[in-house]
DNA sequence: ATATATTTTAACTGTTTAGTTAAATGTTAT
DNA sequence: ATAACATTTAACTAAACAGTTAAAATATAT
């Protein structure tokens, strides 16, 4: 879907702001109309329902936060530079989009096939990288001894773990552990370090 | 709250099994009547409203799978000892508990200071061990050398997020990884001892 | 047997919500 | 100027939903 108008991205962005802080159920179509300083008579112009909203919302920031980032990975490098940028990169995006992944897995656990689905589709188009292709990757290094012997696809959950934990569960661990202050730049750099050199040191040969 | 009656147990378990399932805003009071086989006047008659009904749920389930733990936690153990015993125990809870990790996140996330100030009760009593013990006890192991240099809260993150995406994100890879099967119990195994490796590959000095 | 607590039935209230409609007004391109 | 599109206003419908109420039925304890 091409945004034609500037209202449309208005909506849009509004949409993306109260789904992923209430998600689909908590969400109220008078709130986004609001929030988009619009009218609801024109949400319903432009985006015919409550579900096709959410829809083009849900799809946009799974394709933007998940999707993308695979795409620009670089496939060439050693194991070491490798996760490197991986945890960098994912990291840096993850900051910028601080509620999407937690809003994706809810959203994808509750809402069923209809995620589900999105989600299919978004990953099926063969592009350059994705998942799998890491996991590829991976076993191919454990194969050339560039690694030590180890699970590929546990390898990979467990990285995206640390990464997606740290703001999945941010307001929890605000509360738990207050002297952490998660806006501060400094501790997401430190963050990509910690996260790094465990596993760098946990897969070493 | 004690449960005086059956039709209390009945009721709050079936209250579990939805607002787990759906959250507090996308379950609905007479599903959850259905789902205990009695009429939706008991519910009210038992527990007053759904707020109510909702707090008593959120309590017992971060009671049971968060805080309990912490609680039976051998602090005099070694490091190899303690991380084996640990992610055993943790993994083990939350393979028990499937849906209870991603539920608390997202309710305490969206629920806001509801959802906050309950498991800020809940975490106030000085209980024996807590969240707060064990980075104590890791950064007390990084002094004695008997772990390399680190930072302990982040470690901590680490290692409860390596455990809690397995399940968190179950749905999302079962469609990127049709492949693994969760409900096997070597899975699990499997996943608690690639977990560990990782881990104390990752710290030993 | 009688009082007390539990459970059902069913109709009801009031509110919130998504979505509609129609008429009026504003904007823009031709 | 006129036609096509964009936007507002405001009143409306229909459904979903939490919660209430009262009366009757059933069980349990004393």
């Amino acid at each position: 879907m091409e945004l034609s108008s500037e209202t449309e991205i208005k909506i849009l962005e509004a949409a993306t702001t109260i789904f992923l802080e209430k998600g689909k159920d908590g969400a109220r179509m008078e709130e986004i109309a609001k929030e988009a300083e619009i009218n609801q008579a024109l949400l319903h112009y432009y985006f015919r329902s409550k579900d096709r909203l959410y829809k083009e919302v849900f799809n946009r920031e799974v394709k933007n936060v998940l999707l993308d980032l695979f795409t620009s990975l670089d496939l060439q490098k050693n194991m070491h530079d490798f996760f490197e940028s991986f945890i960098s990169q994912y990291m840096d995006r993850l900051f910028q989009h601080p509620k999407t992944a937690g809003f994706i897995l809810w959203e994808i656990r509750q809402g069923g096939e209809t995620a589900a689905e999105l989600l299919q589709d978004l990953f099926t188009p063969a592009s350059a990288a994705s998942p799998r292709t890491v996991v590829e990757k991976i076993k191919k290094a454990v194969e050339d001894k560039e690694i030590r012997t180890l699970d590929p696809h546990h390898l990979m959950m467990s990285v995206i773990g640390m990464c997606v934990f740290t703001f999945v569960a941010r307001p929890m661990i605000s509360v738990i552990f207050p002297e952490i202050d998660f806006s501060d730049s400094s501790f997401i750099d430190r963050r990509k370090t910690e996260i790094f050199n465990l596993i760098w040191n946990g897969i070493k040969p």
